[in-house]
DNA sequence: TACTAACCGAGACGGTACGTCCCGTCTTGAG
DNA sequence: CTCAAGACGGGACGTACCGTCTCGGTTAGTA
C-alpha cells in the first residue's frame, strides 16, 4: 500500500520532459508486472515516480494508454520475422514464440487486460492497434505476400485472413479461456491451417 | 443524470426475490444498452431499480456478472444449431447469423466489452464462459463429431481446433478491430479453414 | 506534512453519524486553531479524522462552513447578554468582551476569515449569520428594546441601527485594519454613541 | 469555458512594459466584473491577455493585489470630498455615494471580495488598504478637523472614531448582511451620529 | 552584415485541493 | 427480530490553480 517510494525530490518546476517520461513509464512497468493493470492507476503512478497528475493527463488520455506504452515500448525489439524461405518452420517458430510470450512469464496477463480494457476504452484500443497488434500483423501479411510469390500459397489465399486464422484463434483461446493454449494447439492449427492455404508441394512436407 | 426514475415505493419490507430480481436484470439491460457495460454499476442499477446494494451484492458477484447475466438470458433462445446434413451450408449459415449479431443490433459492443472485462474479472470471466461461449463452442463441437462420423470431415481433424479457427477468428476480428468483420470475412474464413479440414468430397464443392 | 495522524482503524463500513461528525468538527477546530482557516480543507479533515470526502460534503457545503461551524459551535456558550438594568455598563461589558474576544486568544484572526471567505461562498455567508451574527445582533436588539421601554433611550431611535453603531464599527477596525481595534476603542465608541441615543437622564452620567 | 481569447500573436520577444501591464489589468476588471474575485487567477489573466504567468509575477505579489489595482485604479478619480462648509449635508452626500457606489453598480460585491480576501493575503490587505480605504479615511478626517476648527463638532470628538462610527457601519452593512444597506440607513445612521458629535447649533438642525 | 551570447516570456512541472463516482462493508430503522 | 436502505471509508477520476523552473526565440553585443 505505502510501498510507493516517493522517491522525495525537492525540485518543483519544469523538468525536462523526457527524464518526467521516462521515469513515469518505469514506475507504469513496475505496477503493470507488479499488481497487473488494474494498478496502473494515473493517482498510483504520479505517486510513485514524483511526476503530478496533471503531467500524465498531458501525455496519456487514459491509466490503460499509458500502461500499453509502457508495455509495448519494451517488446518491440521483438518485433522480428525471420524470413528463410521455409514457409512452414518459419510461421511455426512465430506461432510458438508467439504463445510461449502469451503462456510464460505472464506476458499474456498483460496483454489481455489490455486487450479487454481497450473494448471499453477507445484511447487504449488504438494504442494497443497502433502499438502492438496492427504491426504484427503487418509483419505476418508480408511474410505471406512474399511466400504467395513464391508459390508457397495457393494463388487467391487472402493473407489477411489468414492472419486471423492463426494469431486469431490463439488470442480467441487467451481471451476466452475454453480451451488451453499451448504450443500443441499452436502447432496443430498450423498444420490444419496449411493444409488448406498451401500449394500442393508445401502440403504435401506436412506429416 | 439524475434521470435514473427512483421508482418510489414506500415499501421497506421484504418483496418476493423474484420479483425484485426481475427488476434489478430488467434495469441492468437498460443500463447497458443505453450506455453501454461502464454506466453498470452496482449503485446505479440500484438507484435505478429501488433495490439496494445488499440486495444486488447477495445474488451477482460483481457488476460484470449481472451485466452478464442480464444480456446473455436474453439470448439463449438463439441457442439453436441446425444440422440438415450440409456441412458446409450449416456451418456458413450459423458464421452468417453469428457476425449478424455482433454487427448489426449493438450486440457486438455489449459481448465485446463483457469479454473485455471479463479478462479482469473472475467472476465475469466465469459467467461468460459458463452462459455463452462454452455452450457455443459444444453445440459446434457436436455438430462438428456428427459430420466426422458422418464422413464429410478428414479423419484427425480436431474439431475443438475447428472451432477455434472459425469463430475465434471472428472474435478475434471484434476484439482486436485491426480488420472488418463481415458476411464476406465470414465466408472467406469458412472456405479457407473448410478446404484444410473438409474430406475430399466436401472440398471439392468449394468453388 | 504528514502529521497527519490517520487513526488507522480497519473498520470500512458505516459508523454511527455522531461519532462522525464529532471526529470531524474535533479535526476541523485542530486545523483551525493550529493553521488557520485555509487549512482547512475537506481534504486534509477527512486525512486528519480518519472521515471520507463523501461523508463531509453530505453535511457541510464547503470547508469555509465546516470550519464555521466548528468554531462557533464552541461559542454559543458565551450567548449571554446580562442585563442589569444600567444600560451603560451592560453594553460597556458587552462591547469589551467582545473586543477582547477578537484581540485576545487568537479569536478576531478565525472571525475575520469567515467574514472574509463568506464573501466569496454564500454556504459560509449563511453560516456565519445564522450561527454567529445575527443571533448576537438580535440579543442586542432585544436589550436595546427593553432599555428603550424602560426610558433609557431616546424615543424614535432606531436599534437596529444602534447595533451596526457600536458592533459594526468594531468589525470594521477588525476587517479593515486601518485604525487600531482596542478597549479604549471601545469605550471611546460607547460614549460617542449613547451620546447621541440615550435619554438626558443616562447622557448626563456620561463622562 | 475555453473563450479566454488567445489574441494569437507570433511576437515572442519583449514588449513595451506599460502596454503588457494595461492589457494585464484590463483582462483582470474584466474578469472581475464578469465572474467575480474568483475568476482573478494569474492562470486565467494570463490566458486571457496572452501575457505569461512569470510577468504577472513580476508585478503583482497575489491574484487579490492584482485584482486590488485594477479595481481600485479605475475609481480612483472619484476621490473627492466636497467642503461646502455644511457638515450635515457635505457627510450627508458623501454617504449617500457611498451606499450607491455599493448597491448599484455592482462595485458593492467586488469591494466586499476584496475586503473579504484581503482577511487571508497581507499583500491585497496592504493594498486595499494603501490604495483605497485608507486614503478615504484621510479625507474624511481631513473634513472632520475642518468641522471641529469651525466649531461644529463638539469639543474632544474622536475624528477617527467618527469615521468608524459612520463608514465603519456601511461596511459592516456590506460585509456581513444581517440587515439592509441603504440611503435611509445611511440617513439615519448621519443623524444618530452627529446627535452625540455636532455642536450644539448643528444639532438644532437635525429634524 | 553575419554570428553568437545573454535574456526573458511562454508554458510545463510538482503539489494540493476540488467535487464526483464507485466499490465493498457496516449500522440502523422500518416492517 | 430480520433485512433492505443507504451512509460509511477508501480510492480514483479529471480539473483548476499556485509558485517554480526549463526551454527556446528575440534581441543586443561582438566579429
Amino acid at each position: 500500500m505505502s510501498n510507493e517510494e516517493p522517491m522525495n525530490r525537492s525540485r518543483r518546476g519544469r523538468r525536462p520532459a523526457g527524464e518526467v517520461r521516462a521515469e513515469v513509464l518505469e514506475a507504469t512497468s513496475a505496477l503493470l508486472a507488479d499488481e497487473g493493470l488494474r494498478a496502473v492507476t494515473f493517482d498510483r503512478v504520479a505517486a510513485r515516480c514524483g511526476a503530478s497528475k496533471t503531467t500524465i493527463y498531458k501525455w496519456w488520455p487514459s491509466p490503460g494508454a499509458l500502461a500499453a506504452e509502457s508495455y509495448f515500448s519494451r517488446s518491440e525489439k521483438e518485433l522480428v520475422f525471420r524470413d528463410t524461405g521455409d514457409l512452414f518452420t518459419d510461421i511455426r517458430a512465430q506461432l510458438r514464440s508467439f504463445v510461449r510470450l502469451l503462456t510464460e512469464h505472464g506476458g499474456g496477463r498483460v496483454i489481455a487486460e489490455l486487450i479487454g480494457a481497450a473494448q471499453s476504452d477507445p484511447d487504449l484500443s488504438a494504442a494497443v492497434s497502433e502499438r502492438y497488434t496492427m504491426p504484427r500483423r503487418l509483419l505476418a501479411i508480408d511474410y505471406f505476400e512474399r511466400a504467395l510469390e513464391r508459390g508457397q500459397l495457393l494463388n487467391g489465399v487472402d493473407v489477411n485472413l489468414l492472419v486471423d486464422q492463426l494469431w486469431g484463434a490463439c488470442y480467441n483461446r487467451l481471451l476466452i479461456p475454453d480451451a488451453p493454449l499451448d504450443i500443441a494447439f499452436a502447432d496443430a492449427l498450423l498444420h490444419s491451417t496449411l493444409r488448406g492455404a498451401a500449394s500442393a508441394g508445401y502440403r504435401s512436407t506436412l506429416q
